[in-house]
DNA sequence: CGTCCAGTTGACGTGAACGTCAACTTTTCG
DNA sequence: CGAAAAGTTGACGTTCACGTCAACTGGACG
């Protein structure tokens, strides 16, 4: 089990992300590679965090919210009080996600209305705005 | 119909963002609110329109791809060349959400796993690493 | 041996998305 | 009427997430 390490080029090419990127995250505690004299080696669970890492970005995540969210995935070791503390970002995290899945099911809805609007226009028959209703909804009346 | 319009202030409270920010969307022309003298009035339009922008930015959109998108829903008024355009980036926005979608789940899963563990830890039954064998699978298996 | 090549550490630069502050002009209200 | 509140336009500052460049080091190879 010595050879799943991967160098810092290996990670790139895999990843497709850049060196500096990858010192970055180090820098910002988000890896932890283990080194061969200066270099870089990066295991197994610094893949996995990686992983979890740039998936974090594409909802929106800072660096800092998902280096919270990876302590989870180290809950092993730690103090009865910070592991308290850590459920309950981890409790609200979900709460935000579940919303956030909501969320994105009404934009791919409203997304597939306009889709369907646009091909109208595309395809010759130009209904005038139907589907631009739609959008511009009563949101909330204002209190 | 002439009071559905909201000043500066208003919006602010409503949505939960600064003046700044609301001024800022409109240098980068995702609002265009109507003036009354030099007081900025924001319609029912923008309000739509701002409600898309926050909802991007959760997803991790940047200014400029949600202003790409909103243009979708202004799409009546386009020549055709650029309506095809503006489509087909609807269409591979749409594709990107659901590949997002799945993600979503995929790392609400891993989330509801690692609160279960949490979870375990916390009433005292110390599972050693079970949970976290499962956030550390193989990924792909390196070309 | 020299010379790539991949890697390293600073250090400074950059674009996005605002924050902050100054200076000024209305609006509103007791 | 006059102060406070709400709004305006610059203009500069800040934070995040890296990009970029310089200068250096340690193996691999012909």
């Amino acid at each position: 089990m010595a050879e799943d390490l991967r160098t810092i080029g290996e990670m790139c090419a895999d990843f497709d992300v850049t060196p500096r990127t990858l010192r970055f995250y180090e820098a910002k505690e988000l890896l932890a590679p283990i080194r061969d004299g200066s270099k870089r080696l990066f295991t197994r669970r610094d893949r996995a965090r990686l992983k979890l890492i740039l998936r974090g970005k594409r909802f929106g995540f800072s660096l800092e919210e998902i280096r919270q969210l990876l302590e989870l995935y180290d809950a092993g070791d730690q103090q009865q009080t910070q592991l308290q503390r850590t459920y309950e970002i981890a409790l609200q995290r979900r709460a935000e996600m579940e919303a956030q899945r909501e969320e994105l099911n009404l934009a791919l809805s409203d997304l597939e209305e306009q889709l369907a609007y646009v091909e109208s226009l595309l395809s010759g028959k130009g209904i005038p705005l139907p589907a631009h209703a739609a959008a511009y909804q009563p949101d909330r009346p204002h209190a």
